[in-house]
Formats: C-alpha cells, structure tokens, sequence
DNA sequence: TAAATAGTGTCTGTAAGACACTATTGA
DNA sequence: TCAATAGTGTCTTACAGACACTATTTA
C-alpha cells in the first residue's frame, strides 16, 4: 500500500496566463527563464507549491504578486486546468496546476524573482508560434485565451480590462483585441445597454478624446449576462470531421 | 532549493464524475468507501496514479474500467479541474484531478475493486445532500453536472446519452433529464432538425412504443452545434449580487 | 468649416416559444 | 372508436447585423 503513497507522489506547480491590453492588442506576460530547464526560454510565471500545506490558489494568487507585482485579490483569477503529461518537464513528475489572470492596463514591465527578465508578448505572436514557449506552454496559452473568450460572451469580465471607468468605445475595443474581430460600434452600444446591470453610468461626466466626449461608465452588479455577447465567426455553419 | 522540491511534493488521485440515465432520470456513480478515511461513506469512484509515469487521463480511464466496467475510448471523458484544497483529504496533501465521463445506459450496478459497493445516485439526491459525499466530492460532482449542462447547449454530448441509433423524444428525454427542465417537444423537433449535421436519419426504421412510430437517427459528424440548444430558464433577466 | 468620435433609429432575417393541427400506431 | 405518441405549420416576439442619420467636440 505504502509504494501506491510513493508512486503517485508528483511536484505540484502553479503556472499563471496573465492578459492584458497594450496598444489596442491582448498581450500575455512572458518570463524568460533563470534557471535550467529550458534556461533563457520563455515562459509562462509561476512555480512550485511553497510548502505543503499552501492552497493552490493562493499559490497562484502568490506567484501573481512575485512575479508580476500584481495584487491579486483586485483582479480576476481562476483555475484553467491541470497539465500533468508525464514527459512535459525532464525534472520528473510534475504537475502544473494553469490558472487565468485578467488585469487591467499594467504600470509597465515587471522584474521578477527568479526570473531572467519579464516582458509582454503580444498573444498573437505566441499563438502562432513566432514566440516559441517552454514546456507544454503554448497548449495552456491557447486553452487560456480559448476560456477568456468564452468568457466574454457569457460574463461581464470585460470590465476587469478596463479601469475603474471606462467608455462603450473603450469596452468595445476590449471584445476586438481578445476576439480579433471588429464589431459594428452602433449594434454593440445598443446591445451593451440592453444587458441590465452590465455596465451603469459613472456620474454625467465626461472624457475628450477628438471628437464628442463619451459617456463614463462602470461596471454593473451583473456578472452572467443576458442576453449573452455572442461572438461572430460563428456566422459559418459549424461542421467538423 | 530542494527544500521546495520536497515541499511542493503532493499525492496525486484522479476522480470521476460518471453521469448517466436511468428511468429518465440522470444517475451518477458512487462507491461506498471500503478504507479509510470516510469509510463506509460514499464517494466518487477513484484512485492514486498508478505510477510515476503514468498518464492523468490514462489514470481516469483506467479507474473507470476498474471501478466502473466501462472502456473508455467509447464514451466522452474530459477533465474537470484539480481539487487540491490543503484539508480535503486527512492522509496529507491530496491533489485530486476531476473528470467527466458520460456513458449511455449500463448493464447494471458494477462491482468495485477496493470500494465495498458501487451503486447508480439519482443526482438531485446528491446535489440536494439528502445522499451525502466524502471529502470535498459535492463540490466536484456540482461542476460536473454544470459542465455536461453546459456542454449540452453547444455540443452534440447528448447523444453520448444515447446507443447508437435514438428517437428524437429519447434524446429530448435526455436534454429533459440533464437540465431538469420540460421541453415542448414541437419545437424540440423543428430545433434538432435545424442544426445541421447534429443528427442524421438511421433507415427508414422505425421503433414500437405505444404511439406512432417514431424515425430512428443516429449522431451525426458535427461535434460544435450552430445554432446552439439553449436551456430555459435563462428567461429572466440574470442578475447576482 | 471639416474631421472625428458618440449616440439613436429603422429595417430585415433568423430563431425561440406557444400552440393548433395532421399522421400513424395499438387497444 | 379512443388514447397515445410522432411530426408539421403558423403566429408572435426578440434579437443580431446592416446601415442612415443626428449630436457634440477639436482643429
């Protein structure tokens, strides 16, 4: 009985997709690694459970601060899965538990612990490989991005994009970067507004811009939306194998 | 640094949320528990990695065909997520990773190897508690429940309820089982026809019950369902909080 | 004034839900 | 024949997408 204790023993990780916006397009944040394996390759954050007795996600929550000196706690964060395949990483048995992260706009890049260096890849260019990931990376970067697009359609996580206040424009520009679409700015204010308690206004003020000021808004007390933001692309018939 | 390689070492067990109809209600699989801890109580069916090297979703279809009977690699089995809370488990750090499985009706009660007894659960009764779980196993089988929920409106999944070939009404009695709601079966028929490639004609068969006879299909090659099944109850607005 | 962005209204097609009606079996 | 289940048609309402139009700012 005791080698069943012994030969299901594996070295949990917490590894972090950390998106946000820069200049218009979703970016991820990168670590380029210190250390072997895989020692100057880029990398998602994260790392090994502390110490026995450390809740996953508080792990993950930890890792978020160390390694991109983000507050947790403030912004949106939960689990994607766990990756486990047995040769993903020649250290042995390890597990990574992959956790989502969505935050607002950053102060700028962030020096971390262990790491080389920190920087943010634009998500398109990991997606299609021209910024090749360590270990089973780029499968957790798509099943990421995958879940916070899903998100989007179903939930008022757009907002966590966006600061404190924020403009229909500046949400709207929120859906194309993570969607890579470009949605009509007439249909999507009228929809946005029909959703009760997705977003509410933020006082009569105002912001300029170059043209006529935009109205401010928050975001509502809503969190599953209804009617629901459908994505286009679906307007192909869904076919497969 | 190898204090962090001994201190972010966890057991690792896999668990299966095995979902299926019986008398048109959805069931789910439980084992009373042979061992300690809980023993005597009942839980989802699982275990430890087998080895070091062995795969996680190999690990769940293993567990299923020992404690279940079933061959994976016929039926949809997905993961669910890792369930590592530090309490959950009185032997020390248990990680559990949660998986989904669906199966079409089953030869009947299947015997367990190390679990004392296995029997079909209505799920109502396990959601509701009046079928008390093990461990943190309320909050997996929840999940589950939601997702196959879920994954019903979007993908073909519910004819893995069915055998090979299906009335309409046996899979709206599906679709009726796992939401727990009441469909109009008119609309039911027009909506399935509709979406291309989700069902296709098996023969001019045909199949007694009572009535007229009904047509017989089987699933067809889509996989993603445009447009998607929607469930009811979203009919009022969505608010929280 | 033109250029630029914000915001409103209107039309059209598709799909959801309600429900009347016809069809085909067994008893 | 009646009861029961299968399958079709039709109506109303809601919403997505296209797009004309008005409003309010800066240059």
């Amino acid at each position: 009985m005791n080698d069943r204790w012994e030969s299901s023993s594996v070295l949990l990780t917490v590894d972090l997709v950390i998106l946000t916006l820069r200049e218009e397009r979703l970016h991820l944040l990168l670590v380029e690694r210190g250390h072997q394996p895989h020692q100057g390759a880029f990398a998602l954050p994260g790392g090994f459970l502390r110490n026995r007795s450390e809740d996953i996600l508080a792990a993950a929550a930890r890792e978020l601060s160390e390694e991109a000196g983000l507050d947790a706690g403030m912004l949106h964060l939960e689990q994607l899965g766990a990756y486990g395949e047995p040769g993903r990483d020649p250290r042995g048995r390890v597990v990574s538990v992959a956790h989502l992260a969505i935050a607002p706009r950053l102060p700028e890049p962030v020096a971390g612990t262990d790491a080389a260096d920190a920087y943010w890849a634009p998500v398109d260019q990991v997606l299609d490989e021209s910024v090749p990931l360590a270990f089973d990376h780029l499968q957790i970067v798509t099943d990421g991005v995958e879940r916070a697009r899903a998100k989007l359609e179903s939930t008022a996580l757009a907002t966590a994009f966006c600061g404190l206040t924020f403009t229909l424009s500046e949400l709207q520009r929120v859906y194309e970067a993570v969607w890579s679409t470009s949605l009509d700015a007439r249909n999507f204010y009228r929809k946005v507004q029909g959703v009760s308690g997705f977003v509410i206004p933020a006082g009569p003020t105002r912001r300029t811009e170059g043209g006529r000021p935009a109205r401010l808004f928050r975001a509502g007390p809503t969190t599953v939306l209804y009617p629901p933001m459908v994505r286009p692309s679906r307007t192909e018939r869904g076919e497969d194998q």
